[in-house]
DNA sequence: GTCTATATTCGGATAGAC
DNA sequence: GTCTATCCGAATATAGAC
């Protein structure tokens, strides 16, 4: 009775590049873990497992993206809704069932110097997530070129904080970054 | 006439890590881009892979330390010194041959949850640069607390900067990072 | 220290039945 | 849409000669 066996695929493979990256992820396990049945892999994927992992990007930039955007619709004030999502996603971190893109920063390092494809679609993945960090900025009266600087600023904050998390076995990087961020908001103040 | 075999595939296999990832980086290709002879391999590494992919993480370790080392020492000030070691990154980045510690961040994405001994020794690089731009900024009179939380965040920010120069196939995300610096810097005063 | 040969497992992918 | 069987290449690792 299953529907949603391309999605099952696209989110068990988002999850299986997390853990142990793209190359490290055999179709063998995405069809263990999705519990699609076996010999629909490249019925939906004709194009084999770079396609999984390219419509695993986009899935994980929608879900990420659109969480973004709930949590920091949260608060008003850009600084304190931006701090919210970065201490929740410490949170989550630790609570072990975190999911914050990191697929992402998987791929890019795995595969920017061998799939052009993948290395485009995981650079709009970050696109996505900075500028929501730049709608809100914006909203708080920031000029559009502070707002984009700091929204990709932000972006780039939490990857590596998300990474040094991983090397860690903790979230405190990423309570630092939150620390971190209104010394960064004082200094590109939005024109009133 | 080679003496310094080891040496070569832990040198080759580093670079090879930064470009295709650890799963993606064959022993084949580590023969064949060190130059060692192939029956080498596993008298100079009797545990295989996993061996050399840490004695190329120690490599890396150090010479990132003392790079980093050398090029802080160029000027007195920590902020500026600081400053001028990641916008030299970014030049590196562009010149095309940067070797920046990227081996580091993608072993982390890739073996967190498989191998703990790596992960470890990952982890111990991210502390060995940190602490390097700590042992700066107490230098220049940060207290203790502040120089090794600003440390981190300084390496932090920088293993994001590259995933995301990566990704973006420009090095605009350091120069960013630089840019942001000294907006930190001011709030976390030393105190004279 | 270095070599070749080989064992073994596993990867992604295809063909063709149902 | 899904299944099984199978191909082919590549991977790491081992054994044993030189």
């Amino acid at each position: 009775m299953r529907k949603n066996t391309k999605d099952d695929i696209i989110r068990a493979t988002a999850l299986l590049i997390q853990e142990k990256g793209y190359v490290g992820t055999g179709l063998k396990e995405i069809i263990e873990q999705s519990g699609a049945p076996r010999g629909s892999i490249y019925y939906h994927f004709p194009k084999g497992k770079e396609q999984i992992a390219l419509e695993a990007v986009i899935w994980t930039k929608e879900v990420v993206r659109s969480f973004i955007q709930e949590e920091l619709a949260k608060h008003d004030d850009a600084l304190i809704a931006i701090q919210a999502f970065v201490l929740d996603s410490a949170d989550r971190f630790e609570e072990n069932r975190y999911f914050v893109g990191v697929p992402i920063s998987a791929l890019i390092l795995e595969t920017a110097s061998t799939s052009e494809k993948l290395r485009r679609s995981c650079e709009k993945a970050f696109e996505a997530w900075s500028q929501e960090f730049m709608k809100k900025l914006q909203a708080n009266g920031y000029e559009t070129a502070a707002a984009e600087k700091l929204g990709t600023v932000i972006n780039t904050m939490i990857q590596g904080a998300l990474v040094t998390a991983l090397a860690n076995k903790h979230a405190a990087s990423l309570r630092t970054v939150a620390e971190m961020l209104p010394f960064i908001f004082k200094q590109l103040l939005p024109q009133k």
